[in-house]
DNA sequence: GTGAAAGCGCTAACAC
DNA sequence: GTGTTAGCGCTTTCAC
């Protein structure tokens, strides 16, 4: 049904070396006659050069895997599209899959990714625990794997992160400089390396302050936007005093900034909400949000020279790049 | 990198047609022994079957494109659902593709398709002129292709569609029967067949009711939310007095609601807004607009049953089916 | 500059 | 029940 490399040899009498040369455009193996001739024929004769054939021979399928925890906030979004224009112009495809914070479906979905072998993956994981024999048996296979952002400590693979604690640091310290005392933080979950960087950030600041620990103040509900909107409706519903929110994501900022709103407390005159983070290009947190930057153009960047570097050479040591956070406060408007 | 068949035959000290048969799964030519002998070592090595040499030695992918114009419109996301629902079982994967109602993006989107070596295509044109050359080319060579919802006539190949007329047709009786005189027309694009049949429906339903005909009630703007918006308010703002809205979608009928609701108008009592087609499990149109359902899953089921047929079959007959709107007003609760 | 031959990893006759 | 062989469509030495 599909023309091939043979079919044009035959119409031509050429063999069929010969015309994969014409039709691999590089020159110099073949003189410009010929090539000129088996281009036009072959698009007369409506060939479509088969990539399964290709991809077969060179061991490489061009493809870059990318699995992300979700793609709600826009943290991740961004990311992919500056993978995807770093990676395109040097010929790759992107296939991008997701986790939904979900360890099953992320094996699930590695699996997926790994039997259409891609040449690599770049991952943020949704548990720094659950399916680490699967990439280290990975790993140890040779194939190319870039953890970014959401990393795992022990792993002999590159990776690429920012430093959650500074910057969480950072942003608690401004809340305290605005005078806020009882600042509570919507922290995210355990099982997650960031969550437990920021949350110790969180508890640092506060005992370099002088200001008590409380406990009442942390709260786990949830990264998404309802999470948010419940755990801020908790606070006020329970009587618990707070003068600030600090949160894991900006979707929980959102919720919460909502539900104040809606109670009537101006932000960020009687309470303030922080996030980490609103990227750079976020367009859905409101402007009377205080946030962190994240630096996603360079972490993109870094992750895919590491996976190619990876991929054209496949035994170069594993490198742990750590891009700091952008210390600018964005604040309400 | 990644262990073949090969390497397993190797280890067993057997031939990689029985490893390959031990794995196929069929039993019968192969020992049950040897069967699971093969199995185990295979998982103990890490083994995954590569799917490139396996599609390009059977000349199959097992995958099926989808090409629709858009997203947005309930119905073709739930005609892809409905699709996979099918194919999945079947062991099909499947690939979507958008033309996002664009002639040049879908000629783009029919080469990846095809370039990735898909089985078979299911397309929704955008438009019934365009790109034919391409699509008779693909039907020429027998690769299997199958339209549905947005037809092209004359094309010698299998299609499904619903009847627009007829259902366009009850539509704008049920309005009249309703005391409805002065009906507008939000029209879609006059390069989909689907439109042109609605359009003449419209005019032919006003002949038999003895209503005259009013070209300035029927507008163009475009088939999404902002078009309806547009068209309405451009019928308020130039004092056009209308009591009913026939839309081409359920994106223009929300529009058009939005804008009514907002100036004041009740919907139905004042004005009516009928749409087709709000799909069975649409959540997006609002319960005050009136709307004749099309069938969504006995589409997806024809097409998919023609495009397995094409695929199995190469070469049986085109099939032109036609499956009945179902001729339910869903009115406001 | 061109052709012959080998082979990517797998399946499917065909022998035995 | 298992091995041998051929080949899917392509690229890539290696000769000439």
């Amino acid at each position: 049904m599909y023309v091939t490399i043979i079919d044009i040899a035959k119409a031509l009498g050429l063999s069929k070396s010969t015309v994969s040369r014409a039709l691999s455009g590089e020159k110099g193996n073949v003189s410009p006659e010929t090539a000129r001739l088996v281009i036009e024929t072959a698009e007369r004769m409506g060939y479509k050069r088969n990539e399964l054939a290709v991809h077969l021979r060179k061991r490489k399928t061009m493809t870059i895997g990318i699995l992300v925890p979700e793609l709600v906030t826009s943290f991740y979004s961004t990311f992919i599209a500056h993978a995807q224009q770093i990676l395109r112009p040097k010929g790759y495809r992107t296939i991008v899959a997701l986790s939904n914070e979900d360890i099953f479906w992320e094996k699930s979905n590695f699996d997926l990714l790994s039997d259409s072998r891609v040449d690599g993956i770049l991952i943020s994981t949704c548990n720094d625990k659950a399916n680490v024999e699967q990439y280290s048996a990975f790993i140890q296979r040779n194939i190319p794997l870039v953890f970014f952002d959401r990393t795992i400590k022990g792993l002999d693979c590159s990776s690429v992160r920012s430093n959650d604690y500074k910057a969480a640091f950072f942003l608690m310290e401004h809340l305290i400089y605005k005078g806020r005392k009882r600042i509570a933080h919507l922290a995210g979950p355990d099982h997650i390396r960031n969550s437990a960087d920021r949350f110790q950030a969180y508890i640092d600041t506060l005992s370099k302050h002088g200001i008590a620990y409380d406990p009442s103040l942390v709260l786990k509900e949830g990264t998404d936007r309802a999470g948010g909107a419940t755990e801020v409706t908790f606070l006020l519903e329970h009587g618990i005093p707070f003068d600030a929110v600090f949160c894991f994501n900006e979707m929980q900022a959102i919720g919460a900034e909502e539900v104040l709103l809606r109670k009537g407390f101006r932000i960020p005159e009687d309470i303030a909400v922080a996030s980490m983070y609103g990227t750079e290009v976020s367009t859905l947190v409101h402007p009377a949000v205080t946030s962190v930057e994240k630096p996603v153009a360079r972490m993109a960047e870094e992750a895919v020279r590491l996976i190619l570097r990876q991929i054209d050479a496949p035994l170069s040591p594993a490198e742990e790049v750590i891009i700091p956070s952008e210390m600018v406060i964005r604040e309400s408007s």
